[in-house]
DNA sequence: CGAAGTTACGGATGCCGTAATGATG
DNA sequence: CATCATTACGGCATCCGTAACTTCG
């Protein structure tokens, strides 16, 4: 059994059992990859694949814990190069993080300023996907961390670790009639077109709870997957804005009036997540405090030490996450 | 990087530091494995091993991480194996058993002829050694099942599981005074000479405890690690013995008096352990589950999803793990 | 018939073992 | 000086890439 040959059935598996595709992928030859295979299977005296004449359709169910127990392989592996490294040169190496628009746009910024000041030899680099790309990143080892704050429970293979909890403002053009309001509430809201984030994004789930647990069904004109779109739509007068708190940023946006609407919304929880089993280097454990005082080296090490998520969520409870 | 290279400094560690012993022991050249530690070394930037001159001398801190990363790497690759043969020949391989003499010779007889029935085309291995030794071997991997009463909490890299909990019998020649007794106390039998285990063997913590809660120095004449042993004292008039209640064998044994003193002792817990990580047969599993019944299929997957020993310990309420 | 996987074969890398050298205690 | 690790070197397995062949949709 060899290394190479475990990576070659994980790319196959995820290229859809495109063993050309693989070979591609991997910089190598399609027979290179295909001979490793077969020969890999005969050592174990099992198939891995399922095949009709030549071609790969599917998994064996010997095929599938073979992949599974080869992903761990090969994440020790990786921990074992990391490990090195970290060794090697304290502070150089890479940091990837995986995370949706509102935090790469509005939260990070500050935490990433102050994290290559700090590390100017790491090389930083930044994804963008919906949480669930984020999520499958992540847990795939194509990025160290992921950032968000919805859907990210699904994937098993992650830690999810709360960093702050956040609530929403609601953005007028300045002279809307809301804003003679006194107090506001969400059927005020539902009487105006709404421009808001799409589903599965920065806590767009909460958002329709809250309407729905008043039996109250908003009119969502436009949505985006994130807050520069949908101000854009507000100061189009297409409707009025829901976004995030943090997205709302008093110099470059003046000429929108935000209010609080805390008090209308559940709080939602961004998090963020680690390949469960990943060794983790210093500097990213430092970005993760940088990012969250609340993930203190020691809290870091003890949520890794977690079995499963239920476990890590004891560890935090809901009062000790701060609100942004 | 290799998986070569990983057993190479893994067996190193293991002979302390010695590359020609490590060579040995894993049939190959001296030279050969010097050469892919240096390779190794060379590949991930850091020095593994200390050296004085050419002689290697102890682990550099990386070195140390390294090898633990080392280890997990290769318990993954054996789970690959595991699961290759599990679905190749489902009732065929071998299962590895470190047990005390205790276990081997009275407990575990009626469970193994009943496995050897069920599964003929496993191949057993028993080996006998110390609590520790057990221990050591099983996290090692080079058993699959550590079973014993005493000294297995620390090895951290066990799951124990609770199977029975048992108490002693007091062994006497006929005609002995404290036959004469109603009720038998500590005090009482303080007053004669002792046979029984040695310190670490078959709870005899627990024994040892019960006396010293009472302010009694019980007079131990000769300690054995088995029970065998214990008996021939016994029946030498050496002294009083005291045993594990599953060490009296009525048909054997008539020749002495077994007197039920577990109200005099705390009860002692026997366990199996696995090591944390371990892929098991399904044949293993039947093997705990005919040795304890209390560790169901379900029971099992449960604890080995556990990420620390007081986890699995909340599984398993003392009440719930049945007395012999 | 085109896309995709396996077989065939030649070249090169690299691993292993023996022998020789260097260092240690 | 005996033990032990590294360097040197030749044989051999094996892995890779190109080319030809086969199979499926």
């Amino acid at each position: 059994m060899k290394l190479q040959q475990l990576r070659y059935i994980r790319e196959v598996a995820r290229r859809g059992m495109n063993v050309s595709a693989a070979a591609q992928s991997l910089y190598t030859s399609q027979p290179g990859v295909s001979k490793q295979i077969l020969q890999l299977e005969e050592e174990l005296g099992v198939q891995i694949f399922l095949r009709s004449g030549k071609h790969l359709t599917g998994l064996t169910p010997a095929g599938e814990q073979i992949l599974a127990a080869a992903g761990d392989v090969l994440l020790r592996v990786d921990n074992i190069r990391q490990i090195a490294q970290e060794f090697a040169s304290e502070d150089a190496g890479s940091l990837s993080i995986a995370t949706t628009h509102t935090q790469s746009r509005y939260v990070l910024p500050a935490v990433i300023s102050r994290f290559v000041e700090r590390y100017p030899r790491v090389s930083l680099h930044m994804h963008q996907g919906t949480p669930l790309q984020i999520a499958e990143m992540t847990a795939r080892g194509d990025a160290d961390f992921a950032i968000a704050t919805e859907a990210m429970e699904r994937v098993d293979d992650l830690v999810m670790m709360p960093c702050y909890r956040w609530n929403r403002v609601l953005l007028l053009p300045a002279g809307h009639p809301l804003l003679a309001l006194p107090r506001l509430g969400l059927a005020d809201m539902a009487a105006y077109p709404i421009v808001t984030y799409v589903s599965g994004f920065t806590g767009r789930s909460k958002l329709d709870e809250a309407f729905r647990s008043q039996n109250l069904t908003p009119r969502v004109v436009v949505t985006a997957a994130d807050a520069d779109v949908i101000k854009t739509y507000v100061r189009l007068g297409v409707g009025i804005g829901i976004v995030a708190s943090m997205a709302w940023e008093e110099e470059s946006d003046r000429d929108l009036v935000a209010v609080d609407v805390s008090h209308l919304f559940e709080y939602s929880t961004t998090r963020i997540g680690v390949r469960r089993g990943a060794y983790l280097r210093r500097y990213m454990r430092d970005f993760a405090t940088m990012f969250a005082p609340l993930l203190t080296d020691e809290r870091i090490g003890r949520a890794l030490a977690c079995s499963s998520q239920a476990e890590v969520d004891q560890l935090f409870a809901a009062e000790s996450i701060p609100v942004l």
